[in-house]
DNA sequence: TATAACATGTAACAAGTTACATGATTTC
DNA sequence: GAAATCATGTAACTTGTTACATGTTATA
């Protein structure tokens, strides 16, 4: 349960609200690590629930009182003990992406090279994205984003292979041929 | 919708019934596209009655007759427009695997170590998995065997950079210095 | 004074998984 | 004769999203 370890984590870090710490997922980690905000608070009360974090309640004029989470000692173990799982094992990471490729060769090549393009503009974009939000980030968090730099890269790269492919007007090179050059 | 897509485009290569459909993505696709048995059976449900395929069925003996599809008219065309959407744009492929990364410092280095040597020890097997599927696919398949197979060297050589990294007893390497090397 | 930001939530829905159910046929 | 494979499904559960609801305070 990624997302828990992730909110625990940041709490961890420093006391936080539930809006606060959207926020804080929104800026610094953007698409990477998607959160809505309703997800965030239902996890949240279920944290408290299970006695991993508590809530002290900051009034401030008549808003809503800010519920801010401080982790328990329960919550730390709990922590410590999802962060080493987590890390230990490989979870396979769908590629939801890739389903389509499976069938490119039912459309015209023109066709699925243009489309291409377009989704490689889109990777390029959230690479920029990336980049413009790559300035200070606490503890570990520029791995994290690094790591999804890599992947960007990977992506982006392998559609401009896949383009080269289908640009050769020779019908005798199957897309199967796409080299691996490991 | 993925997994709709998916199957449509399989049908459409050829007729067959869910169990074949199931067969078919375990040994091909393996873990990279990942459909659960209910799930696959519930999809060809709803696609039927969408009109998107017709089953014919088949008895053999006396076991649950083999329900037979085949692509509809209605279907070519949901699954024509279904692949243009898909290919076009790019959804950014959500990676569970990295919330961990992020509280890496949490650890002890050497046992950040331990663990990652376990992680990367998972994505190596999976390598293996895919090398050993490599033989003849149907259509494009083989270009999306290759795009798993890039990230998951993605994968396994920005573990062995980390690793590398927090093996350097100096203190003063932070591990928001991983070099990029693009 | 209207709009954005602050701050919390609820309720309905969607998508998939796990575990269970059923029974026939083939293989060891 | 036991175990694996064939073949289909149902029901409960988990997880997360979207849309909605509510009201306050700061900013343009």
């Amino acid at each position: 349960m990624e997302r828990k370890l992730l909110l625990l984590g940041l709490l961890r870090l420093e006391d936080m609200h539930g809006y606060q710490l959207n926020e804080f997922i929104d800026t610094h980690l953007g698409s990477s690590v998607p959160i809505k905000k309703p997800t965030a608070y239902n996890l949240l009360k279920r944290m408290e629930d299970d006695g991993w974090i508590i809530a002290s309640e900051e009034q401030a004029g008549n808003r809503p009182p800010r519920r801010v989470y401080t982790v328990t000692e329960a919550g730390e173990a709990a922590f410590q003990q999802m962060l080493r799982a987590h890390l230990a094992r490989y979870t396979p990471d769908a590629y939801p992406s890739v389903t389509g490729i499976v069938f490119l060769d039912a459309l015209p090549p023109a066709e699925a090279v243009a489309l291409l393009r377009q989704r490689r503009a889109a990777v390029v974009a959230l690479m920029d994205e990336l980049a413009r939000t790559h300035d200070a980030h606490p503890g570990s968090l520029a791995l994290a984003l690094e790591h999804r730099r890599r992947h960007l890269v990977t992506d982006r790269d392998w559609i401009d292979d896949v383009i080269a492919h289908l640009d050769q007007p020779d019908p005798a090179n199957q897309p199967e041929q796409l080299e691996t050059h490991e």
